[in-house]
DNA sequence: TCAAAAGATATATTTTCAATATTGCTTTTA
DNA sequence: TAAAAGCAATATTGAAAATATATCTTTTGA
């Protein structure tokens, strides 16, 4: 049970725009500090754009920024955008749906409860929230920036 | 975001189980009520024959029932099983993880919190739970047992 | 004024992994 | 002793996610 990486990479353009701010953030920018694919970020920046929690500007000197303030944008809604139903089950698909017990089956029920409490959480939280502790995120950011890439972190630290 | 049809297979042979006892139920009775391919069924009952969520025959006259007693075959349980670790965002494992911010990323933490909200509702649900409505449970199988197969049913009733 | 920087868009390709199939085994009992 | 049933390992298929390619449009600084 995963979600997509493009939603994940929604996520981080959303957080990095926040701490960058008021400075525009450039796509160059996530694909450098991030490592991910040009094209996966322009498709999930422009859907942002769209959407209205990224204001993008085209043209030299463009960019992107929030479209709204960060303790506005709520993590669920940008899960929502990016994943489109979710389908934790195919019974939750009547249109995809194979089990002859669909409509009076309680496991279906408790699934969609658990998914419930899955996104509750998520739409209490917004992009203020994960942005907060803006010095350290900085600071790693930074050192991505000096350093120039190859650098690999884990739980504890800085490796090599 | 969804769980695998293995999981979604356990739980059905579970239920079906439970539905069916203190009868055994075979394999080919799970494949032709949920029209599920065989050896998906195999694997899956074999498996949760291994953990004592089942108790398996073998030989003539064989075929499977519940391990222990319903109210304690916990739903989060098996779908650990079937599962394994939920790596919702492929920071929640070190060894995938490419993120730089790890460590110190608070949206990570929330997904996290949000998982396990889900699993929290899953870990208070069991078999007994979900086949406490036997009859029309038993009801919607026996009607396939008796025209069977090609039907299919939508959430509001039958169709064809 | 035009070339470079930046995002917009569509389509194509690759890769991954879930899902399914195949084959042959062992156990049990009518 | 043959048929019914589960056990086990490996191979194949297929769908969807992830990534790449190519070509656009917009903007602005030299």
């Amino acid at each position: 049970m995963k979600l997509t990486s493009y939603t994940n990479y929604a996520m981080r353009c959303l957080q990095l725009a926040a701490l960058k701010e008021p400075e525009l953030v450039r796509i160059d920018d996530v694909t450098f500090i991030h490592g991910v694919s040009r094209p996966q970020v322009v498709k999930v920046v422009h859907k942002l754009g769209k959407a209205g929690f990224l204001e993008t500007v085209r043209g030299r000197n463009g960019g992107f920024r929030l479209g709204r303030p960060a303790k506005d944008i709520i993590i669920g809604d940008i899960v929502r955008l990016t994943e489109g139903p979710l389908d934790v089950v195919e019974c939750f698909n009547p249109e995809k749906n194979t089990c002859p017990l669909i409509g009076i089956c309680k496991l279906s029920k408790k699934i969609q409860e658990a998914t419930h409490a899955f996104m509750d959480v998520l739409d209490n939280v917004t992009i203020a929230d994960i942005s907060e502790n803006r010095i350290p995120l900085l600071n790693r950011i930074e050192l991505l920036e000096i350093t120039g890439k190859p650098v690999i972190f884990t739980q504890s630290g800085q490796t090599s």
